[in-house]
RNA sequence: GCGGGAGUAGCUCAGUUGGUAGAGCGUCAGCCUUCCAAGCUGAAUGUCGCCGGUUCGAACCCGGUCUCCCGCUCCA
């Protein structure tokens, strides 16, 4: 095993040079953090998505998909708290590097005012306790209430300018009130800047009457606002869900580690409508089921934990994540969360539609709470990649082999002429004809065999099928296994039946255990 | 965004004090016809990330810029 350092390079030039991913634009130096599927990672990451797709709508008689448009109405990003959450004012220390944001050092700045005045109140306290002083004690009060007044001013001050978007004035604010850097203790600030990790965009061709909109920062709130439709067209009865894959776009302040952090990712969620009360155990349901279908690839149960968060947002009243061990450490791969009623109530509160179920059980309307489950495709790409691709050593020789699960790999089969003459080549592509209806198969006649399967184990091709002289005369082939290196020898006409017996996703699904 | 490092063929990298660019692997064509890479012959591929400056002359020196890596900062 090489240094986790070492191996993520390999595994990122590997993605290259075979086909898996390019940096976008590359041609024209790249775009930062945006990354395109090449020829061989799209078919993994469409096996992926369908993996997870038909795990959660053909195995739950209760969850259906939908798929909604990445631009929705500017309201809903008001009603999701992303306005709010997703907008920092930031500055710089430009002695100590360090990065503040903006609001927090003027709030902390009044707070200290308002500690001030907590000292006052005290101290006068403690001399009424020996005489009442009428000229001291309207001295105190006095000050007292010149520092609640400027407490006031200032925090006003600061919404004002945040709201207008003066951020030049919240630098000014800064420097009036001669706010230091509690690291480096100087007032040597950059410019306050607005950090919106929203991507905004126009909806409208001419500048003048075009409303801002944002691209999606997740797609959680394409299914809250089709809640009722989708709960009334489809009869749906709680509880039940709605799953949903597609892009979701943030303005990352620092993307890094490959595609693990992107600003174009994309997403595949499904929220989960329960009775209020019943979240603990669905919660816990949850996190259970969506283990077992990591599990049920069969990459290592090492290679997964839970960790629950102490610290909550602020929509949540439970929330884990599932980690992974990428090369570059354990990271969040998927998360499960207990949301409540939140998105749904506040999407009541911002468009005034009721969004609540009657239950024909308790007999009474609520709106109903939440648990989500939300995995990010392009982690689980990235957490097969790098598992998967592994260096062999054999005798005297070493191999690149991608471990693929057979289910997600690329490409099923290869089939392979032993040698370019003798009409082998024609059988080779004859086997060909009858298999690529059902199945992803490639055809190589070029250099020797053994070099063959080892192009076929860089890219993760589970099978290799050779036709040799002897399928000349008895119709039968070789089959090599890309993990063992084992072969053997079968009939032609039974090659689609072991493809399917080892790659079908129905058969892999059926490993999950629910 | 800040600090540090880096960018040369598809990949990994070499390239001396500045003198018009190389290796290995891979790729392609052919030979061989062989069941586990590295047999033989031949070939293609680079505005040396980009722009500008210094110089008779820049992959090399200088400035800017883009991208990547590491560490901070951020991450509902």
């Amino acid at each position: 095993m090489k240094a986790p350092d070492e191996h993520f390079k390999q595994v990122i030039s590997h993605a290259k040079e075979y086909g898996f991913i390019f940096q976008s634009s590359e041609i024209y130096d790249g775009l930062s953090a945006v990354y395109d599927y090449g020829q061989l990672g799209v078919q993994l990451k469409n096996n992926i998505r369908q993996y997870w797709w038909q795990a959660m709508t053909r195995l739950n008689e209760n969850i259906v998909g939908i798929d909604a448009a990445i631009l929705m109405h500017p309201t809903t990003w008001k009603a999701s708290g992303h306005v709010d959450a997703f907008n920092d004012p930031l500055i710089d220390n430009k002695d100590s590097k360090k990065r503040y944001r903006a609001d927090v050092l003027i709030e902390d700045h009044c707070a200290k005012l308002e500690a001030k005045i907590d000292k006052e109140v005290k101290k006068a306290e403690k001399r009424f306790g020996d005489a009442f002083d009428k000229e001291q004690f309207l001295a105190t009060n006095a000050r007292v209430l010149e520092l609640t007044q400027r407490s006031k001013e200032i925090l006003s001050r600061m919404a004002q300018s945040l709201e207008k978007e003066d951020l030049a004035d919240v630098k000014a604010l800064i420097e009036e009130l001669g706010i230091v850097c509690p690291v480096s203790g100087s007032k040597n600030w950059t410019e306050v800047k607005q950090f919106n990790l929203m991507f905004g965009t126009k909806l409208g061709a001419s500048a003048e009457s075009a409303t801002d909109l944002y691209l999606r920062p997740e797609t959680a709130q394409g299914i809250f606002v089709n809640f009722l439709n989708v709960q009334k067209s489809g009869r749906m009865k709680i509880p039940f869900g709605i799953a949903q894959t597609g892009k979701a776009f943030r303005n990352e302040i620092v993307a890094r580690q490959f595609i693990f952090r992107m600003r174009e990712f994309e997403q595949m969620e499904m929220q989960f409508f329960i009775a209020p009360g019943t979240q603990k155990q669905w919660y816990e349901h949850w996190k259970e089921a969506r283990l077992k279908w990591h599990l049920s690839l069969g990459m290592g149960e090492d290679n997964y934990r839970f960790h629950d968060h102490e610290k909550l947002a602020h929509y949540a009243d439970a929330a884990a994540d599932i980690e992974f061990a990428f090369p570059f450490g354990f990271k969040e791969l998927e998360g499960i969360h207990s949301r409540t009623d939140f998105d749904l109530s506040r999407h009541e509160e911002f468009s005034g539609k009721k969004l609540q179920y009657f239950d024909p059980e308790m007999k009474e309307s609520y709106v109903p709470y939440v648990v989500e489950t939300s995995i990010g495709l392009d982690r689980m790409f990235l957490a097969i990649l790098s598992k998967s691709l592994v260096e062999e050593e054999l005798d005297g020789s070493s191999r690149t082999v991608m471990r693929i699960p057979a289910v997600l790999a690329p490409l099923k089969a290869a089939v392979l002429p032993l040698v370019k003459k003798d009409r082998l080549p024609d059988l080779a592509k004859e086997i060909i004809d009858t298999l690529k209806f059902e199945f992803e198969v490639a055809y190589d006649e070029k250099d020797a065999v053994g070099r063959r399967y080892r192009r076929q184990d860089a890219i993760g091709t589970p099978f290799c099928i050779t036709v040799d002289h002897q399928s000349l005369e008895d119709r039968t082939v070789t089959i090599r296994h890309r993990d063992s290196m084992e072969q053997d020898r079968i009939a032609i006409d039974a090659l689609a039946g072991l493809l399917r017996e080892e790659t079908a996703m129905s058969n892999w699904l059926k490993r999950i255990e629910l």
